[in-house]
DNA sequence: CGCAGCGTTGACAACCTTCAAATTTGGTGG
DNA sequence: CCACCAAATTTGAAGGTTGTCAACGCTGCG
């Protein structure tokens, strides 16, 4: 089975054998994590870099009046926490959403790997680059689309990066999600991320079912979401 | 006048004379921009890291319909595009608000910055994950917050930022942009930002006035924005 | 069977946008 | 100093989007 943060590192740098050798090393030991469970919390200070090896996971934040708002989802490749070898106290909480495997990277391992291999180092300057990025890209269409079209984006967004890792199957991939979690994501509430979904299905641009999402009409959804992978950053190197 | 970013780079390390000394060498060389004027434009492909000595810059992404949407505010010590360093195109475009001074800073020097002075290094790395964070928090503000309590969550971030680098006067701050500005910042119409405004004022929260926003009820305003500064990391080290 | 969680629906209210127009402000030239 | 103009702010009214509340149905599971 391919190794997802393989493939993720294989973008922006051209990644030796013996780079290979060592994320497989790194890799091999992940920890299963139930659904819904929160690996840290706001205000935690953890010592670990966690990556996901299987499953979603995110990042959220919780407001006084208890709404909850996701700000990033994690699939199989990506990290949370380089943040976590700077600074202090965790400003949000990570959680996984389904089932996941994790792996827990000691900051010492972080470390040994910054002081010693560039193009890892590089690797993981680039995914953290990459991650704002999104951010910036989330807060924009959560700002200036109208839930539609922000849904619309959402989705073209997660089958380009499920295909970055090889894990979209045609145009469909894997969110396994209530839609109480797609309104956390979303930023709307649950009666109106139902009615989105609606919509989606009404205009014959993609389905949720079975905790998948198939996109029915790609080129369609692209110029309707007005998507451009570009921030995504996955062009390898030429 | 104090050195906003050797203000700024005192609150993650302990910066030594040799590092005041580099750091006040490297910034000594400003450029004046004047307002409303591109550094960078999204596709650009920029040679440079760009940071802000004086006045206030903003990134920005254009949405197709042509709306825009401000993704972040950089204040004096604020800088863009380490992400320069790692990508290729821009994903986002950079332009000053009010007048400015820039320093803009070969890749060559951040470069050898990162291969020589370790203290440096994580400044540069603690200023880009604070950058996330403050992402993310702005992007849960625009998920769950209304205009008004977003608006005023915002000016309390505004107050503190400014604050870390000495900009701040009592309970005011230099916020010299227009009201349709402030609609691009919070993702709102430009007539919404001015009636969030309107309120902000009838509540005797803060006042916006003259290019400058006074915070007349410190306490109050923490309160009903339940603003929490601890993402800013700016707690020194013990 | 009964329960709990999830998805769906309708009605209504709140928030926000749009459009158009009026008013104020700030800068420029006479 | 004043007239003028452009830009920025403010206002009102109408309409669209989204939230809230409450109810109902479905599904899977003990």
């Amino acid at each position: 089975m391919a190794n997802p943060l393989i493939m993720k590192f294989g973008y922006p740098v051209d990644l030796t054998e013996d780079d290979h050798a060592e994320l497989e090393r790194i890799t091999t030991h992940a920890r299963p994590v139930g659904p819904r469970t929160d690996l840290a919390r706001e205000g935690d200070r953890p010592e670990v870099v966690r990556l996901v090896m299987r499953g979603l996971a995110c990042r959220y934040q919780r407001l006084s009046d208890g709404s909850r708002q996701i700000v990033s989802l994690m699939l199989p490749g990506d990290m949370c926490g380089l943040h976590i070898v700077i600074l202090g106290e965790l400003d949000h909480s990570i959680a996984t959403l389904s089932a996941c495997e994790i792996v827990e990277i000691p900051r010492t391992t972080i470390k040994r790997l910054t002081e010693t291999n560039p193009r890892i180092t590089r690797a993981l300057c680039w995914s953290s680059m990459v991650d704002q990025g999104i951010l910036r890209n989330w807060l924009a269409s959560k700002g200036r689309r109208q839930a539609d079209r922000q849904l619309l984006h959402l989705l073209c967004e997660l089958l380009v990066r499920f295909e970055a890792v090889g894990l979209a199957e045609g145009n469909s991939f894997p969110l396994p999600i209530t839609q109480e979690e797609m309104a956390d994501i979303l930023g709307v509430s649950t009666v109106h991320a139902n009615r989105t979904l609606q919509w989606l299905r009404a205009e014959g641009l993609a389905t949720f079912y079975g905790g998948r999402i198939t996109i029915l009409d790609r080129k369609r959804a692209w110029e309707l979401a007005s998507f451009d992978p570009n921030y995504l950053h996955l062009k390898r190197r030429s």
